[in-house]
RNA sequence: CGAGUUCGCUGGGCGGCCGCACGUUGUGCGCAAGCAAAGCGUGAGGAAAGUCCGGACUCCCCAGGGCGCAGUGCUGGCUAACGGCCAGGCGGUGAAAGCCGACGGAAAGUGCAACAGAAAAUAAACCGCCGUGGCUUUGGCUGCGGUAAGGGUGAAAAGGUGCGGCAAGAGCGCACCGGCGGCGCAGUGAUGCGUUGGCCUGGUAAACCCCACUGGGAGCAAUGCCGAAAAGCGCGGUUGACGCGGCCCGCCGACGCGCAGGUAGGCAGCACGGAUCGCAAGAUCCGAAGGUGCGUGGCAACGCGCAUCGCAGAUAGAUGGUCGCCGCCGGGUGGAGUAAUUCACACGGUACAGAAUCCGGCUUAUAGGCGAGCUCGAACA
């Protein structure tokens, strides 16, 4: 994800992202991962961040609001706890970095995921 | 009522909507492993934390003894065990309730003690005091001897105070006090009380050391089992290339079968165990750790008996998100009341912190709240 995927940084947190195909991939496509360092804090903390980025995904996922055919991982910032944002705080700067995902990168025809 | 102190408890509540993990039930799909959606049940803490002690459990090592190393260190009890807890003793501290204490040994040995001071440990004479000799310009100077009472130094100076005694002094003698030893009494004991003796041996052991007691090593990433893919080895001889190549044979590859190793990964450990019945799901019974309640023994820690429940198991790590209402705390504004207080309104705050094999402790963090005991002070009756 590091190397092929772009990146694009928000006050709360930070986002990767890259096509499902150009990584080899075992669970499917549309793959979503949360990386909370020890920088964000303790355990308390950590999880909290998680917690609200996880809940975020899964309100937009119900709005039909991803971009289909992209994994993403997103990277707490410690901005998610020190501000104590709320869920529609982290939802809103989300849906604002995966506009800056399709326009980076717009509407390639969805080649097949490549799963072997 | 105020100030202080000890012990114990608690550490948000209710309801929408949308979710997560595990278990389980029947259903659907699938040859199966399993996968779906639905119902039901369960789902963080007093510290889950630090990982500082002690156990359970697992593996490794293991004749017996010694040396070494590490830990503990007043006494008695509790406990599976402990460096923990309870009770008691002694010392320190506080006006008291209380609080604090690695609190064995310094007459086994070794070491150490800055600065100051004459001297810091087989005592010691700087000033001073006393005796005596010499010199003398009669102010003193000085030799020898005695002396630890006084001065001064220091964290600490060889028991303290008083009286006697003496040339001056000194436990030199006596009285009281302190310390040490013996004896008696009380106590399981630490120790206390009394009595007696000679007249006394400085500090430091979280310095080495001595004494007593305890301790094999490593840890759930322990440990046991299963086990891909790729590579490897063996066999087969269906097939292809090469060796003059049609057959045999050799060799290389594909294919098929097998193999060990044990990687990725998975399962067990690990979320109670066992027995009986049943194809199974499950039902019934017995019992453990532990929780709760009652009774009971003990000052207490804790033990015993009965009843009842027997309770999170993720694996990059579930136990949540959001909205509304309420509670609690804080100061503010306004109203009522002599006042204590109380009502209303908006605002701000609502801690520390997240299980990871499981228990018993310790330590540390913590907004706020509740209960009980004790001490001192003030006021009232």
């Amino acid at each position: 994800m590091r190397k092929e995927g772009a990146r694009w940084r928000g006050r709360f947190c930070i986002l990767n992202a890259a096509r499902a195909f150009s990584i080899p991939s075992v669970g499917g496509e549309g793959r979503i991962g949360y990386i909370t360092a020890k920088r964000v804090g303790g355990a308390v903390q950590r999880n909290r961040a998680r917690r609200l980025m996880r809940e975020a995904i899964r309100a937009l996922a119900a709005a039909d609001e991803l971009p289909p055919g992209w994994d993403l991982v997103l990277i707490a910032q410690n901005a998610i706890v020190a501000d104590d944002a709320g869920m529609a705080q982290v939802k809103d700067e989300i849906r604002w970095l995966l506009k800056k995902v399709n326009q980076a990168n717009p509407a390639e025809p969805a080649k097949p995921a490549t799963n072997r």
